[in-house]
DNA sequence: AGCACGCCGACT
DNA sequence: GTCGGCGTGCTC
């Protein structure tokens, strides 16, 4: 139930209320007496809007600029607890460090429909008074089913006695059932925090004390937790987590989606007695309903969830954890661009808690916040319970390449010979889905290419495919050649994942593989079938793309193969190294682990590469100093700002002229500012979706904020409606 | 985001 | 002569 106003009464107040909408600013409305002590800042109002009821948040006081007359009234307030202070705070500062609209950013504090509506009540069934004039045998499996345990609606009897609907409909008929309105409130279990964790060794018995201390704290602190993989960092910030729940906070816990597996929920069923309620994109309407409810409510105390998590409404947060910190997925791209992992440390800076970035390979930013003091680190030296760190060996391409047509060397060749000997697992690491990332035709050299992008159609061989990576554009392997309409004639170019697998079958035939993308693995559940199925060691070989690194354990596995180190290199923007640096060293980290010593083959055209050389050598700390010292001394991120702005439209000309006027208006400012414009340019992706790109890169120092001045370019500029200007605040893709 | 208003092609 | 395409503009 919720307030609403009485007929014709108008009060004197007004608040201004922001909408989920992609509006320029909140708009004021006038509040009846009636609501005027439920319309508190934060609050859900519904409001008329062009004719129709919208639901917005109080967002703080109305202003003069709109005639009274012109106001029209709030109709009512829900009921749902009112947005805290902290997460508008973080709605307004995101909104305005991204140049993103408030109400665009407001939306994904509330996106989620009929959570703000009243619970919906379900109809459950419970014993009734009535007889059925006849028992069968499925009319007595239900009532036995409803003698013990709460009521239950009719779809989960029918599925929990094995019975067809319409038994229980037969029984509802005849009163031997009866039915209850129940509402839609889901239980989670109440993590116990008293619960007594693993033993922990001194290094993480130190490393925890720090965080239950920053946590104890009760106010904003960022502390790095830096450990090897399998250094046991979960369980140390367990600890956080346990003292943040002892003293009636909540927590949330953010994970790159793909890393939020069982795996993980496991572990913390087993320090906690019961899994956290978990947030992430493949959740249904009416589980993110409930959770979101449950959120706001205070009823969740631990979330675990992807990206987007970061804006549920905690009531209290005493800890935020961003594992895996240094994963480039906690940049949103589309949509409201912004950095999970940054804006993490702004919720919890609002929010007055402790904050924690847990990585094997923290990003440079992080390392360099450290330097500078802003944020602690605890350190994890070793792995924990003695399990060697891999050995890591490199393979020089250009002395011993692999056989012709074939893509690994005769090294790698061999240790994955002695790894199956031995009956033990192993893993070939290639980030290229497909068969071939370019095919085509023998006869006249022509490629095939998307027609909606600038890029280079793959070959799925097993699906039977060419596919577009950038736009889901999906077709058949065309008969002739398009251009000479040769048959026949086409011609695989490098290695995918899939071609791998096939080298692999013809080298050591009757080894059991199996290939791990986003085209096999298409979600959580399925993921957990392939982990639990080599876990079950029935499979030899997994063949994968970066899905392989991150988050996932397996603990027989003892040789990882990197089929080609250097291709994270080639693109070339700054974070390259740095990038695959982290990528390399994760997947490194799948191989020995429980016990058994690792290997990992490392094959590359470049050994002398820093990168490389740094994998080899276990030398992070210095290779992450002389990344730091390079982009120093080039004024990039962190030491420097950096904004990148993309002008995308259907035409290429009319866009083209829109980047470049906004590169006229910021050059004639650039010396004042101290700006540094950098194009327009034709963007990597030139084509995206039929839409025509051309970047615009802006660089500043540190001192100087890019914000205010982009925000007002972008307003003076004179364009075709047809082209869209994205910025990207911190840019991580150069894409 | 919606939704209405407003000017140019293929239909009864 | 109309129905309808979606470009443009507005919502307190």
């Amino acid at each position: 139930m919720s307030m609403t106003a009485g007929n014709g009464e108008t009060g004197k107040g007004r608040v201004a209320v922001l909408m989920p909408l992609p509006l320029e600013r909140a708009y004021d409305y006038a509040v009846p007496d009636a609501l005027a002590e439920a319309a508190v800042p934060g609050a859900f109002v519904r409001v008329p809007l062009s004719g129709r009821e919208r639901i917005g948040v109080v967002w703080g006081e109305g202003g003069d600029d709109v005639a009274p007359a012109r106001l029209k009234p709030l109709t009512a307030v829900l009921e749902s607890p009112p947005m805290t202070e902290p997460l508008r705070q973080l709605v307004d500062w995101a909104a305005d460090y991204t140049l993103a609209l408030p109400g665009a950013v407001l939306r994904m504090a509330m996106s989620v429909p009929g959570a703000l509506e009243p619970a919906p009540v379900r109809t459950a069934y419970r014993p009734g008074h009535g007889a059925p004039p006849r028992m069968t045998e499925a009319r007595s499996q239900v009532l036995a089913l409803l003698q013990d345990g709460p009521p239950r609606t009719a779809a989960e009897i029918a599925r929990e006695a094995g019975v067809g609907a319409g038994v229980v409909r037969g029984l509802a008929a005849s009163g031997a059932i009866e039915a209850v309105p129940v509402p839609e409130i889901a239980a989670f279990g109440r993590p116990d925090a008293g619960r007594v964790g693993p033993a922990l060794s001194e290094a993480q018995g130190a490393a925890a004390a720090a965080l239950r201390a920053a946590v104890a704290n009760e106010s904003f602190s960022v502390t790095v937790l830096d450990g090897v993989t399998g250094a046991g960092k979960t369980e140390v910030y367990f600890e956080a987590v346990a003292a943040a729940l002892a003293a009636g906070h909540q927590v949330l816990v953010m994970l790159p989606e793909i890393a939020l597996g069982a795996q993980w929920l496991a572990r913390f069923r087993a320090r906690f007695g019961v899994a956290p309620a978990v947030w992430h994109s493949e959740l249904g309407t009416r589980q993110r309903r409930e959770t979101w409810r449950a959120v706001a409510e205070g009823r969740a105390q631990v979330v675990v969830g992807a990206r987007s998590a970061l804006w549920l409404p905690f009531r209290s947060l005493g800890l935020i954890v961003v594992d895996e910190e240094h994963d480039t997925a906690f940049k949103q791209e589309d949509g409201v661009v912004y950095h999970a992992r940054d804006m993490a440390v702004v919720r919890a800076r609002f929010e007055g808690c402790a904050c924690a970035l847990v990585s094997a390979t923290p990003s440079l930013e992080s390392h360099v916040n450290v330097g500078s003091g802003r944020y602690g680190r605890e350190r994890l030296p070793d792995r924990h319970g003695g399990a060697l760190l891999p050995a890591i060996e490199t393979v020089d391409l250009r002395e011993t390449p692999p056989e012709r047509g074939a893509w690994l060397a005769p090294a790698l060749r061999a240790a994955l010979a002695e790894t199956l000997a031995a009956g033990e697992q192993a893993l070939l690491f290639l980030n290229r889905r497909g068969y071939a990332p370019l095919t085509l035709c023998r006869a006249c050299g022509h490629r095939l290419h998307c027609p909606h992008c600038s890029a280079w159609l793959v070959e799925h061989r097993f699906a039977g495919t060419i596919e577009c990576h950038h736009c889901g554009y999906r077709r058949g392997l065309p008969e002739a050649c398009p251009a000479c309409e040769a048959a026949d004639s086409f011609v695989a170019c490098g290695p995918g994942v899939e071609r791998l697998a096939e080298e692999v079958d013809a080298a050591f035939p009757g080894a059991r593989w199996a290939v791990l993308t986003s085209d096999t693995v298409q979600g959580p559940s399925q993921m957990q079938t392939l982990v639990d199925a080599v876990a079950a060691r029935e499979i030899d070989v997994l063949i994968g793309t970066q899905m392989v690194a991150k988050g996932h354990h397996f603990p027989q596995l003892t040789l990882v193969g990197v089929v080609d180190a250097d291709l994270g290199l080639a693109g070339g923007d700054m974070r390259a190294a740095e990038r695959t640096y982290q990528l390399l060293h994760q997947v490194g980290g799948r191989a020995g682990r429980g016990g058994r010593p690792g290997r990992v083959v490392l094959q590359t055209y470049a050994p002398e590469h820093p990168v490389i050389e740094a994998l080899a050598a276990g030398e992070r700390d210095s290779f992450m100093a002389r990344e730091a010292a390079e982009r120093e001394a080039l004024g990039l991120p962190p030491f420097g700002r950096l904004a990148a702005v993309i002008a995308s439209g259907p035409g290429e000309a009319e866009t083209q002229r829109a980047a470049a006027a906004l590169a006229r208006l910021a050059r004639a400012e650039e010396t004042r500012l101290g700006f540094q414009v950098l194009g327009p340019a034709p963007a990597p992706l030139r084509l995206l979706r039929g839409r025509h790109r051309f970047r615009l890169l802006f660089k500043a120092p540190r001192r100087v904020l890019l914000q205010p001045h982009l925000r007002r370019w972008l307003a003076g500029l004179e364009r075709s409606t047809r082209v869209r200007l994205q910025v990207d605040i911190d840019p991580v893709s150069f894409m």
